[in-house]
DNA sequence: TGGCCTCCTACCCT
DNA sequence: AAGGGTAGGAGGC
């Protein structure tokens, strides 16, 4: 069988490395050879090749539609190396980091997929997410076929996830104090009626609220996923790393010293610092010194091994 | 009082 | 062995 094969775009557009495997945006793609990536978009099975300078699309039924949507999941309609020059001229720090993390583009994901697969994050580490959230499609996704060996699954529908017995299948998976979540998380979105998708066209802290809401989601989580689905591209995730950026690095004033006593005000005066420094889009902004600051952390790894 | 805040701890696993 | 977070309880205002 004959594959078809589309051009995406330019190598130079997309980060591949950083943004389907470290970036800590998705924790789906399947990477199965230096160059080539595997993933179900929009319920579809997608090979990503990278080639000649390319990046090109592979699909069994590759048409116009899901060339399209991968062309919205990758957001290719922003400028991206606009946008650096912007967050450049603003800031020293990002202007010193971003020539070694160019193309890092923010994904537009799946709401549902996403809400769950950052609800596995929570104190967690990207090795362990990832097994979680393959755990879910498996156990609880529709198949959709296999592909270079690889079986892959659509990411699960909130009623199957809302079942009685999952918080118990998913203890017993290794979940932890998340499998709760999961399975309250799916209860509460049912029985509220909250329709994700429509929390796209709505403001900032009304999305907030609604993700707070949900049992398991945090003011962490639920700006990771208003940021990387819900199109809430100034949402600021304030984690461990961010906070510490925003004490030493920006100098932020009027926070409290400690972490711990971080509190919702403090929490939301940093994203806010963000914002006045960055604009509407400090969160991408933050995704690249994010990804800058992992980065760092793991060489100093290796350094120290 | 209720409501809202702060602080503290437990939670699973590698 | 400390951690990329959240919930729930106690106690304060």
């Amino acid at each position: 069988m004959t594959v078809p094969e589309v051009l995406l775009c330019e190598a130079t557009d997309i980060n591949l490395d950083i943004c389907l495997d470290k970036g800590g945006q998705s924790f789906t793609w399947i990477r199965i050879s230096d160059h080539q990536w595997l993933n179900v978009i929009n319920n579809k099975i997608v090979i990503l090749v990278r080639a000649n300078g390319k990046i090109y699309l592979q699909s069994s039924e590759t048409d116009q539609d899901l060339l399209d949507h991968v062309k919205d999941y990758f957001r290719l309609d922003y400028d991206l190396r606009t946008m650096y020059h912007q967050w450049s001229s603003v800031d020293d720090h990002f202007k010193s980091l971003a020539p070694e993390y160019p193309a890092i583009r923010l994904l537009r994901q799946d709401p549902v997929e996403t809400l769950f697969s950052f609800i596995c994050s929570q104190n967690n580490a990207i090795p362990r997410i990832t097994k979680m959230v393959q755990h879910l499609k498996v156990a609880y996704g529709e198949p959709l076929g296999e592909i270079h060996g690889v079986a892959l699954y659509a990411f699960p529908n909130i009623e199957r996830l809302a079942v009685e017995t999952v918080e118990r299948d998913l203890r017993d998976a290794g979940f932890g104090y998340r499998a709760k979540y999961i399975r309250d998380a799916a209860r509460h979105l049912i029985d509220t009626g909250l329709d994700l998708h429509s929390l796209r066209k709505e403001p900032y802290l009304t999305v907030h609220e609604r993700l707070v809401e949900i049992p398991g989601i945090g003011p962490k989580v639920a700006d990771c996923i208003a940021l990387m689905s819900l199109d809430q591209l100034g949402a600021v995730p304030v984690d461990t790393h961010i906070w510490q950026l925003a004490c030493k690095q920006y100098r932020f004033s009027g926070l409290p010293k400690a972490k711990s006593s971080m509190n919702k005000t403090a929490y939301h005066a940093v994203g806010g610092h963000f914002r006045e420094i960055f604009g509407d889009h400090a969160g991408w902004a933050h995704l690249v010194l994010f990804a800058a600051q992992s980065r760092a952390r793991g060489s100093l790894r290796k350094t120290l091994s």
